[in-house]
DNA sequence: GTCTATAACGAGATAGAC
DNA sequence: GTCTATCTCGTTATAGAC
């Protein structure tokens, strides 16, 4: 089933790693065509921008989370069970030592992102905040999950959380950091008895 | 204890700013110099590398954070109120049109970074986590708040919590879903009546 | 302390051969 | 599609005059 990717999906590998270690400023024509075994010239052929090579990177970054998401929907109705699995996504991160949400990092750097970028990055939060939105909601309906507030903002503390989890964890190189972290953050939804 | 001249913190205000603007790799001696007033070959002249650049920024913010810190325990004992005021410490960095927090942004490149820079802000994160177990330890203790787990576990969740806080924010430009969602997260370890 | 000048290198991007 | 070669600019960093 596996088949070789074709060049273009090589070279969106390279640049999708290369922005989660180093970020939008550290990536590099030269360092994606070096891990490819390209020359610079020839990534330039598959995208002739920086610009256009990171918002390929995020859109098909985005569109792979969202069908993991699907995937979620799919397999189960309980609302705690799809926050359990949600987080599992992110872990999966580090797990293949990507050590990195791309959306979160780039966040740190929207502020002097190029403007298309930073808009295909706004797309990510608040598709991200929808989706968990919905959960909190069912799951506080069938009172599964305990929410204090309104579902917006608890769906935007979930991701906030996800996310400076994330953060703090790359911060101390250390990866149990997050496992820990989100396991509180979901305990804090959970309904108690 | 000595006085640094002015020149060199007017070094450090400019790399500040640039830094929380732009990250590390997006941090150059030319932009500095230019923010300053100076050629280029002067601010090397007070910082022979960025590396050195870099350290001596961060720390000078944390000893600042960590002298407004001091400031909240000499203020009130109130735990639930030391927490608020940690938050509004952020949200002051909002109002000065900083964005976002220096270690914060840092940490999203922590793994590019000098070991030394790495160094140093693995010790912002540690002495922050500190000093809120300490704070919710108090709380927790004197029933003003309420713990669902282990207090080094909720003190990594609410600075988890406050940096993710700052990334959405930033990635949205929206400084208001800042104090919305830290409202939210001090909220949880509030004791219920 | 601040300057001019420059070295040495890497960046994004382009032209055109094969 | 991939290459070599090149352009222009920005980067960190150094040497030495004032």
């Amino acid at each position: 089933m596996s088949i070789a990717p074709p060049t273009e999906q090589r070279v969106l590998d390279a640049a999708q790693h290369l922005l989660q270690m180093h970020g939008y400023h550290g990536l590099s024509y030269a360092a994606v065509a070096a891990v490819v075994g390209l020359r610079k010239a020839s990534v330039f052929h598959y995208f002739p921008t920086k610009d256009a090579l990171a918002r390929a990177v995020v859109a098909r970054y985005q569109a792979t989370v969202r069908g993991k998401m699907a995937l979620i929907d799919g397999a189960t109705g309980d609302p705690h069970e799809k926050l359990v699995r949600y987080v599992a996504l992110y872990r999966g991160l580090l797990e293949r030592r990507e050590h990195m949400c791309l959306c979160g990092l780039l966040a740190a750097e929207a502020l002097t992102l190029p403007a298309s970028v930073q808009t295909e990055l706004r797309g990510y939060f608040t598709e991200h905040e929808a989706w968990l939105g919905e959960v909190l909601a069912a799951g506080n309906a069938a009172a599964v999950l305990h929410l204090d507030g309104p579902v917006a903002v608890a769906a935007q503390l979930v991701l906030a959380g996800v996310e400076g989890a994330l953060l703090v964890a790359r911060a101390h190189d250390d990866d149990a950091r997050f496992t820990t972290i989100t396991t509180q953050l979901i305990a804090g939804v959970q309904a108690r008895p």
